[in-house]
DNA sequence: TGAGACGCTGTTTTT
DNA sequence: CAGCGTCTCA
């Protein structure tokens, strides 16, 4: 197995050896990176200077002679790491001392390897993507004969989020239910037999799912001492970033390393915290120093990123908070253009008026690199995307589809696992599927005798199979074996797999197939890049490279062109020029939020998008947009536009003479604040209309604008009327 | 039992 | 518009 921890790029021999210099940092910065022997907690407001911190204690910490490999930088992406860890490089004089680092996920499959043993797992488990998970669901559900006839269980989907919601956030199935899913209390005791079969085929097909490297860590340096010293006596040093959005699962296990020796950074930013969905809390940074008690609190405050301008915006946005830190960013860029605000007429015009804002910056010479487009979700640029295909501009899309999950190349990939794991059960089903004549009935039965085998290749030789499939199985058993057998580089295994495919996937997409190859091309030339088939099949769950054709420049380093980005996948980056698009109600926020904590949520999100820019930012909404039923054109501007102070903003002025319905701020904006729209108070036992939830009733009125509410589709809610968009019936 | 056609529904964000 | 589940035919 590969030793190196997490695989990456060669340091750029080329880089200029920047001097590691004190005068390069301010006082709060110097000392966040210099400090020793203390828990360190930096609360970092945007643009303050956060990486640059982290980059230089890196190198500080080397300079005091502690290795580089004793050293542990936990980020949010493989990305930021190997971007932070290359930049420390730089200010180092030996350039072999390399920093380890990743995601926590990353970190935790590495070790798991190592030690999962002591867990019961083998070293060659195969980690399942979301569709993996979703799969393993739905044939269990089947197996178990539920959701068959009548009632409709819930969605795989559904049930996956369940279970993971449970993980996240240290709650058990009931509490889940009862806190978020209470529509789903009839069928508690088919899910919960549901999650015990499904962690049991996990552990038994040595598979794991991107919440079990963490729980499963987590578990082996709590329960296993001897594990847990050596694990922090290798990483002697443990710096975390965006450290709001760790859950606390990964908090735990900052605690159980750093717990060790004490030398532990982390750096956050509640005001950023834009992943609760995922378990985190903004509100545990806090608790940090609960958990490292001495821990010294630093406060970066200073914005070198944005002018003044930007920043007034960015301020603006935050300051309806209803709950943060105080901490006010000042910067030093005086000045500066104010943000723009263009009102579209629709999607499409929208589309178009970024579209040539973007071309107008090229023309003036910018780079790509410096431009970027911001989204809440990643449909959001579908419109977009079209425009700059036709106007022939590249562009890059971050978020959103990967690669990894169209079905051929998981096709592929399934041959793949096959080979590292021969239990991985998942994988053997969908590589039966293939086989022409072979449907789920047949797989299930070819399954069973996997199952029960120490050698399933073996087993399966003997397999009594159908005279129309016989030969497409043993045609299938000969490449695996072939594989199994040789100790082959990635691509070579790579080929015997695409020579083998090429038949089954030009009947299986025949309408498209042309299409999809390229897809495979591509993925050729990532396979290029790997020594070892293991680490090859983990990223393609951990690192999934984006859909896109970039994918080789932009692995490492600066993004190599115009970007198009979630603003989730925009987290820790920055650009000259950023557009936040679709800022129209009902996108953005996006129409689910319906409590205060989501919708502060949703708030935050925007101030992680406006704080992107270095120069200018362009804020823009369509005012109508189309449901996906094509039918109500609801919109208009977000609220959270609307509320921020007219005077800190300008609209845009069609220079054409009118090409554009573009409208003056003054009319799309009102003057003040404006008041979030007061919602009649339904009443008890009346009907109401929840944009996303559908028609309910109201069961109970709790305080003067709470409500709880029965869905029919959806089941019970809480709602506060401040938040939910509803809309009272009679 | 598999394969293919048809109709329904459901909508974030990511490791 | 998918991606699913169901239904029908071979």
């Amino acid at each position: 197995m590969q030793q190196s921890l997490f695989p990456s790029a060669n340091p750029d021999p080329s880089a200029s050896h920047e001097k590691f210099s004190r005068s390069d940092l301010n006082a709060a910065q110097l000392e966040a990176a210099t400090t020793l022997g203390v828990p360190l907690l930096v609360i970092a407001g945007a643009g303050t200077g956060k990486t640059r911190t982290l980059v230089y204690r890196m190198a500080y910490l080397i300079e005091q002679g502690i290795p580089a490999a004793n050293i542990l930088l936990l980020t949010f992406t493989r990305k930021a790491a190997q971007e932070m860890i290359d930049r420390a490089g730089r200010l180092i004089s030996d350039p072999r001392q390399r920093v380890t680092g990743g995601t926590f996920h990353a970190m935790a499959n590495v070790l798991l390897r190592r030690h999962g043993h002591h867990l019961g797992y083998k070293p060659n488990f195969t980690i399942l993507d979301r569709a993996d998970a979703e799969g393993i669901i739905n044939l269990l559900k089947s197996s178990l004969e539920m959701g068959a006839t009548g009632k409709r269980f819930p969605s795989k989907r559904m049930v996956c989020n369940l279970f993971s919601r449970g993980v996240n956030k240290c709650q058990t199935l009931n509490e889940v239910i009862e806190d978020q899913y209470s529509h789903l209390a009839e069928y508690r005791d088919d899910l919960a037999k549901i999650q015990e079969h499904y962690h049991r085929f996990k552990f038994e097909h040595g598979l794991m799912d991107y919440d079990d490297l963490l729980v499963k860590f987590r578990q082996v340096l709590s329960e296993f001492p001897e594990v847990r010293r050596e694990v922090a006596g290798r990483f002697q040093h443990v710096l975390v970033d965006e450290y709001q959005d760790t859950n606390p699962i990964q908090a735990d296990i900052v605690r159980l390393v750093g717990g060790e020796h004490g030398n532990v950074m982390v750096v956050g930013d509640d005001s950023q915290s834009i992943y609760s969905f995922r378990g985190a809390d903004f509100r545990n940074i806090m608790d940090f120093q609960t958990i490292f008690p001495g821990a010294r609190l630093i406060r970066l405050e200073e914005n070198y990123r944005s002018t003044q301008a930007i920043l007034a915006v960015g301020n603006a946005i935050i300051d309806r908070a209803r709950e943060k830190y105080e901490k006010r960013l000042f910067t030093s860029i005086a000045g500066g253009q104010r943000p723009q605000v263009y009102s579209a007429w629709d999607e499409a015009t929208q589309a178009r008026w970024v579209a040539e804002r973007i071309a107008e910056l090229l023309k003036q010479g910018v780079a790509r690199e410096e431009i970027a487009v911001l989204f809440r979700s990643g449909f959001h640029s579908y419109k977009l995307e079209l425009e700059l295909n036709n106007r022939q501009i590249g562009f890059e899309k971050r978020g959103g589809l990967k690669l990894t999950e169209s079905a051929h190349i998981k096709d592929v990939v399934s041959y793949l696992r096959v080979v590292s794991n021969p239990h991985d059960h998942l994988s053997w089903n969908r590589v039966l599927l293939l086989l022409d004549k072979v449907g789920p009935k047949t797989a299930q039965q070819v399954l069973a005798t996997v199952r029960g085998a120490a050698e399933p290749l073996a087993a399966l030789r003997e397999y009594p199979a159908g005279k129309s499939w016989r030969g497409g199985l043993l045609k299938l058993l000969d490449l695996l074996e072939t594989l199994g057998a040789g100790d082959r580089q990635p691509l070579a295994v790579f080929d015997a797999v695409m020579e083998y495919y090429q038949e089954l996937f030009e009947r299986i997409y025949h309408d498209d197939y042309p299409l999809r190859s390229r897809d495979l091309e591509q993925m050729r030339l990532l396979v290029g890049g790997y020594t070892d088939l293991q680490s090859l099949i983990d990223d393609t769950a951990l690192d999934p490279p984006e859909s896109t054709d970039e994918s080789l420049g932009g692995r490492v380093g600066k993004p190599s062109g115009l970007i198009l980005s979630t603003i989730h996948s925009a987290k820790g980056l920055e650009w000259d020029h950023v557009f936040v698009i679709h800022l129209a109600a009902g996108r953005f926020p996006s129409c689910q939020p319906f409590m205060r904590e989501e919708w502060e949520e949703e708030r935050r999100m925007l101030y992680v998008a406006a704080t992107r820019a270095r120069k200018m930012l362009y804020l823009t909404y369509p005012r109508e947009v189309q449901t996906f039923d094509k039918q109500a054109a609801a919109g208009g501007i977000s609220p959270f536009l609307a509320e921020l102070p007219a005077h800190l903003l300008e609209s845009w002025e069609s220079r054409s003479g009118g090409g554009y319905p573009g409208s003056r701020l003054e009319k799309a904006l009102p003057a003040g604040p404006a008041p979030a729209k007061v919602a009649e108070v339904p009443a008890l036992g009346g009907k109401v209309r929840h944009p996303f939830f559908g028609e309910g009733k109201v069961e109970k009125l709790v305080g003067s604008r709470t409500v709880e509410v029965n869905f029919a589709r959806h089941g019970r809610k809480t709602l506060h009327l401040d938040y939910a968009r509803l809309e009272v019936l009679d």
